[in-house]
DNA sequence: TTTACTTTTTAAGTATACTTAAATATTTTG
DNA sequence: CAAAATATTTAAGTATACTTAAAAAGTAAA
């Protein structure tokens, strides 16, 4: 039924689906092709045998879209990935910096079947240590908290900390100085646009961030709409 | 310094040393090749590459031999092996027959970094759930015990297992159920060569184990010479 | 020791996953 | 909107890791 495929197709599989989930980036060969470090024309290769095994959709000069089978692949390798992730971190003790590298190896060589006894060891986790969500065993990806980048997290409101998204050991131990982790509060002072800056008070801290640091955190109002809040106002909605 | 080598090298380099250390092997092209599923010409074809990389001798019509940096790479390859079969048995419980497949697939994806974060957790173990011995992070293997086969034990002495080397579940299945473990004590009653039995007694039971079985359990002597009395022993010859 | 058998090697060919270079299509810009 | 810039595709070629088939070498048996 499922035929083995090589780390090479795992990868491109994966960073189709990755590119095509974060804005900023797009799926045409060209840009998986930098990505991965192959040539384009590797890459519009590798898409037209990956079409013919039903894993993405592919027409000349057009984007790279994974088939539902693709996508399904796609959350398998990233669930793996996470999960490792997750296990390194809590239970070896690896760094932020150092878990991406190991779990990238890990992620292509773990069965189904050992991706389901790591997450059952670590009480199936929902999110990784950088704050990502883990697919759950169905290749179904939970829902996102609604967060928005730091950088544009609107001044004045108070904040938590959802995702770290950098992976160089500098930005951790950046953020683990300044007890930037997933989970923390914060309060956003100043937008600055002009100056590319963000302006945050972490306990009773002032800090000033780059654009491209505060555009590496992810944020959700910490004084949101609760999990409560959200169910009454669902229910309300439908008249009960 | 060290160049990456493909899982397929790893797996030829790996199964030359298994064979060349295992009696009733040879390392020659065909047995290789028998072992990992592919044809004579290709185990040919991979001897004369390796060669080039100086991780065997070879010369034609001959077993193929490791050169030292080829051994080096086959224990490396064999600890990675161990530490993650002694972790998943110990840690996610897996049972004896799962271990040795995933960890298969595991060893040839994890950094040296890794492996000896894994030894560290476990607290630098020296042998696997299987009795088998982990090579230490320099590529030595670690003294082995001298154990001879169940098969060849002789009757009317009393035995450790150390040792159980088959590999499917009924195997392990068989042994658990009769509390054959590494660690367990036995006393070989009899050896029947002729109907290729050995019967032994075990938690006041009585087993008659067929050849096969036998050949597969690895023993040594329980009340054979003890750490001290080997100390002692050799101070004596040394004269003091 | 010559024949028969087995194994190894060589030769030719395939699929994967790349490469560079040239041709072609698309997009951007003046 | 046409020219310039950029991206994609095609074409031809490489290394790895295999395959099958045939030739050559080694081993065993009568």
């Amino acid at each position: 039924m499922k035929n083995p495929v090589s780390i090479a197709t795992e990868n491109f599989i994966k960073t189709i689906y990755r590119f095509g989930q974060k804005k900023g980036h797009d799926t045409r060969p060209g840009s998986i092709a930098r990505e991965l470090g192959i040539s384009n024309a590797a890459a519009t290769d590798m898409a037209r045998k990956l079409a013919r095994k039903d894993l993405i959709q592919y027409e000349k000069y057009r984007e790279l879209r994974l088939t539902p089978a693709g996508r399904k692949m796609a959350l398998g390798i990233i669930r793996k990935h996470r999960l490792w992730e997750t296990f390194l971190h809590q239970v070896f003790g690896l760094g932020m910096h150092e878990i991406h590298r190991e779990a990238e190896m890990l992620e292509h060589q773990t069965s189904d079947f050992l991706a389901d006894r790591i997450s059952l060891f670590l009480g199936h986790p929902t999110t990784d240590p950088h704050g990502d969500p883990i697919p759950d065993p169905m290749g179904e990806m939970p829902d996102d908290p609604g967060h928005i980048l730091l950088s544009q997290a609107p001044a004045g409101d108070a904040y938590q900390v959802t995702r770290l998204s950098g992976s160089d050991k500098e930005f951790f131990e950046f953020c683990q100085a300044r007890s930037l982790a997933v989970g923390s509060l914060l309060r956003v002072r100043s937008q600055l646009p002009k100056r590319r800056m963000t302006e945050i008070e972490l306990e009773g801290t002032v800090l000033l961030l780059n654009a491209d640091l505060a555009q590496t955190l992810h944020v959700k109002p910490a004084a949101g709409p609760s999990r409560e809040r959200k169910a009454l106002a669902v229910s309300k909605q439908a008249g009960r």
